[in-house]
DNA sequence: TTCTTTGTTGCAACTCTGTTGCATTAACTT
DNA sequence: AAGTTAATGCAACAGAGTTGCAACAAAGAA
């Protein structure tokens, strides 16, 4: 038991993260799909392959679930604790390649820290 | 136009976060309020308090709304980037006084910041 | 190849957070 | 007290995500 199969919807789910180096929600992911796809199929996919190590999960704007296929963790060390930006310009998330340390903080341990981060993107600054 | 009333409801949902140091989620307002107050009434006062810079608003858990009375802000700077904590046993979600300053990353301009971090709190640690 | 097992998909219904339009009520002004 | 305008309750709705169940398809056994 809980053997992943390969399948077609499967595969068409990583293309769809191969082809994007953004971050994408379940709703961006199932226009990408065949509009047969169920919305359920769609969901399900993204919790087997955030399980299976192949994308990690987050909360972004809105408190909306957004997957992305983060190209610096390995299906090991899977700490995906660098932060997620998005651009005020063309909306777009991403991972960053950034490893954050936390000062000491008054009398809390930190285990765990979700960072989202806003602003402009190379391709949206002015030069 | 754009006067807000100083009303029963406003002032109980004001109390409401004067008596927790916590953070608070529309839900957890609702049982502090009698429950002849409505849920839309809520989402509207919380909104308003937040708009009158009584109250800040940040994604918690789960993508669920969370409002805070923060000590540290005055209504002129509102720059709630302070990081928000969940402990991990007691749940409770709270506020830390710390300004948190990042480094430079990749080819992009932050503006806005959230940071949600999870661990332990003082009261929750062994000792 | 065919049978059998077991994982996968689609569908419908549902949960949960949050919002909107509208009629009614309550606060503030004069 | 009367008029104005904001606040409230209600019902219906919207969007993200979940669940139960029947039908289907992939992988292995015979």
């Amino acid at each position: 038991m809980g053997v992943v199969r390969k399948t077609k919807n499967l595969r068409l789910v990583l293309d769809a993260f191969s082809k994007s180096n953004h971050a994408l929600t379940a709703k961006a992911v199932m226009t990408m799909l065949p509009p047969t796809v169920n919305k359920t199929t769609v969901y399900r996919l993204l919790d087997r392959l955030e399980d299976g190590g192949e994308l990690h999960s987050f909360v972004g704007e809105q408190g909306v679930m957004h997957y992305a296929k983060c190209h610096a963790c390995t299906t090991e060390a899977h700490t995906h604790s660098h932060p997620h930006f998005q651009c005020l310009s063309c909306n777009e998330v991403s991972c960053l390649d950034a490893e954050l340390t936390f000062p000491e903080l008054a009398g809390v341990q930190i285990s765990e820290a979700q960072i989202f981060l806003k602003g402009h993107c190379q391709s949206c600054l002015p030069t």
